[in-house]
DNA sequence: GTAATTGCAAATGGTTTGCATGTAA
DNA sequence: TTACATGCAAACCATTTGCAATTAC
């Protein structure tokens, strides 16, 4: 079996986006394009660099930096900054359509689930809009402790 | 006139952690403290230091990081990293009582502007314990272009 | 007197940049 | 052939830390 149909479309638009501004398809960008299409969500450039470099060995540090914020500047990725560590990314296209959602973060083993609602979103833009605001875009983490863990640490304490 | 009631509450609640912690009052502390109740909200610690200086120009940095941190965790002073350059404090209490505020960001003129809903605040509370979340904080950021940017641009291509 | 605190300078960690070399178009 | 891209190392920036000197209690 070949790469997921969706990848074939990221490439493309990568592609389309790369040309459109003159810039070049190179073999480095393809392969941190692949590493970050098929890999875990919400990656770090460490993490991205080792999974990069099982395909082309001599991919630097830099190159991940710069390709990731050209992913992030042609829509691809998303950049999220959780408070401990590094900057982590994220593919922000689902299939054809923007995928927006925002994030529970837990404290103690650092998991992160995924949220969207429509409510929130839409108390937020009138807000805004009456503040005289125009939503460029938002934030908004929650961080706390998942259901495991407090299980976990209910478990520990007896 | 003397300092306003709110700044004695303010060194109270400082002077009354550090005893319980063991900790000690200091003059280094104790001007950081007045610089930072009497300053403008979402501080630097840059801005900070600079005006501490004029009190006690021999502070130095760390002892204004280690004082914040110190703040921080005794409730008085929240942190915020705004995805520009240093982390802002604000101080976090407003008389007596907490003051839960967010935050619109103009990416234009970086004024920053607080809001509070409590609607967002109970969806936000209701959606994490569905998913079996115990919130421990949030950070809901607003980005976009505040009115008076908004015309100013207006203005401008004309 | 003794443990906490300070100031300084050096270390840290994530990210960016300058530059000589390499390469896509 | 000529911009653009890469890899490396050095620079950067905010923040933290080690340590000897100082100070509060």
């Amino acid at each position: 079996m070949g790469a997921p149909i969706a990848h074939d479309a990221l490439h493309a638009r990568l592609e389309a986006y790369m040309s459109k501004k003159g810039l070049r398809s190179t073999g480095q960008r393809r392969t941190i394009a692949d590493a970050f299409f098929g890999g875990p969500r919400h990656i770090t450039i460490e993490e991205l660099l080792v999974r990069a470099r099982t395909n082309d060995p001599r991919i630097g540090y830099a190159t991940v930096y710069r390709t990731l914020k050209l992913f992030t500047e042609c829509g691809l990725a998303t950049e999220h900054d959780f408070g401990d560590g590094p900057t982590r990314y994220e593919v922000a296209i689902d299939g054809e359509a923007d995928h927006h959602h925002d994030h529970l973060i837990c404290l103690e083993c650092r998991r992160i689930t995924e949220f969207h609602d429509e409510e929130i979103e839409g108390l937020q833009e009138r807000l805004a809009r009456r503040l005289g605001f125009e939503i460029e875009s938002h934030k908004h983490e929650i961080y706390g402790v998942c259901e495991a863990c407090r299980k976990a640490s209910a478990q520990k304490k007896r």
